[in-house]
DNA sequence: CTTGACTTTGACGTTACGTCAGGGCGTATG
DNA sequence: CATACGCCCTGACGTAACGTCAAAGTCAAG
């Protein structure tokens, strides 16, 4: 099956002009050019489309699109499912941006005060890394010494129970995944996190929410937890959020 | 409390030069200027910035913007309100994104076919409208002198009993509305209400999926549900969206 | 064979900034 | 007191990703 210009505009949402761009800065031809000069797109052409308007969609330029597609071991599967973990971020970020209004919303009619700071949080994304960053130097490197010690003072036995503990909690929590954050399944399973996390250090509210800002800033916990679920580490900072609100407010 | 370019920038993730132009455009001015010409910020500029970024993020044009705000009856907490239902629509925007790509990766492993145009479902704003669009054009006239054929063979006591079940119908869903949209709560709701259109005409799950569209898209819907609760348009169309996916596939 | 919808290629305009250059302000330090 | 250093200012030009015409060729239907 072959489109026109028009079709493809009308299909994908994209202008004609847009398309014409894209094939003059060469990110997107054709399938082929008529005699006549009119353009001609098959299904290979859409899915590069497509492919585009995700990249687009999260804020990559045009001129990077076309880097990255070109790439000749450009892997299309692996790209999806970066997108979807891509676009979970920003699913969350988009509750951030909610809660910020609620905020806002109860601040102004006098409800609680605010930070003037936190007028702006889940707008901008090299914050939310800095963030990041805050916490992991914060509840970092303090609690690693603790929690090695604590865990040398387990017998071995004790260490296989617990071992075993954390596996079960994340396969949990893995099943748990397409029930939503906030649903009482993942909910139990943030406790249990919670509990088993005590055996190495004191896991307070605070810590906990840092963890959770851990577990999809910091490459080692993130690849670990996409081995088990590609959504994982997103939904557990989604989940221990969510924990952390209900049980602060 | 008063704040400097910088310090405004760090604070909101914009960029110095950002604040520099839309002073210079008189979207935002500085609460005063020094006598050495620095621009000071203060909380009010803030809560306009605010402002500015929501509308921005939601595909505002500056000048937009600008011709908001600077009506004189513009009202903040109402458009805070406004902000999180469009924000909330982009929410399910993003669930069908993440349905294509969903599917996408099912069909390149070839474990299903796929329309072309379901490659660009979740991308274009506009197309949902025209989507919209079709779906009352080909459920909307049709089905009206059925639904008033119908409703006139009830008798008055049984009219009562339906209207009191369709104000059931919602009061319940707003309940429901914190619980998720894929919740058992929600989704016996969706099952309720198309009982209860079944009172006027036959209600098949394509056309429940196009009565769905029709209640965050047609003002009269939005305008009846949004008294209701603000959220209800879009929940009762992820809420049934979601009903109509489970039950087709 | 004409009409009207569709296509093409330029060329210029626009939005929302980024990125310098060139120069003042302010305060901590030698 | 000078000077260094960071922050501030104002132009001015550059850029990305198109929008918006204009002028002209193409094609299917009536």
């Amino acid at each position: 099956m072959e489109y026109t210009v028009k079709q493809v505009a009308s299909m994908s949402g994209v202008s004609e002009r847009t398309l014409r761009y894209y094939d003059k800065i060469d990110l997107l031809h054709p399938a082929h050019v008529g005699t006549n000069g009119y353009r001609y797109y098959d299904q290979t052409s859409l899915l590069r489309l497509q492919q585009i308007l995700f990249f687009r969609e999260l804020g990559f330029r045009l001129n990077e699109i076309k880097a990255i597609l070109d790439q000749p071991d450009f892997d299309v599967l692996q790209a999806l499912a970066t997108h979807r973990a891509a676009l979970q971020r920003r699913l969350y970020h988009l509750h951030d941006l909610l809660r910020t209004i609620d905020r806002t919303i109860d601040y102004l009619q006098g409800e609680h005060s605010m930070k003037d700071e936190a007028l702006f949080e889940g707008f901008s994304p090299e914050k939310q890394a800095e963030y990041e960053q805050e916490m992991r130097d914060k509840y970092g490197s303090e609690t690693v010494d603790e929690s090695v010690r604590r865990w040398n003072n387990y017998s071995p036995e004790e260490r296989d129970t617990i071992k075993a503990q954390g596996e079960a909690v994340f396969r949990a929590m893995r099943d748990a995944i397409n029930e939503g954050h906030t649903s009482p399944a993942a909910q139990t399973q943030v406790r249990a996190l919670q509990q088993h996390i005590g055996h190495f250090y004191e896991c307070t509210l605070e810590i906990l929410r840092g963890l959770g800002e851990v577990y999809v800033s910091h490459p080692d916990f993130v690849a670990t937890f996409e081995r088990i679920h590609p959504d994982l580490p997103n939904f557990l900072h989604a989940a221990i959020d969510y924990y952390c609100d209900q049980h602060t407010e």
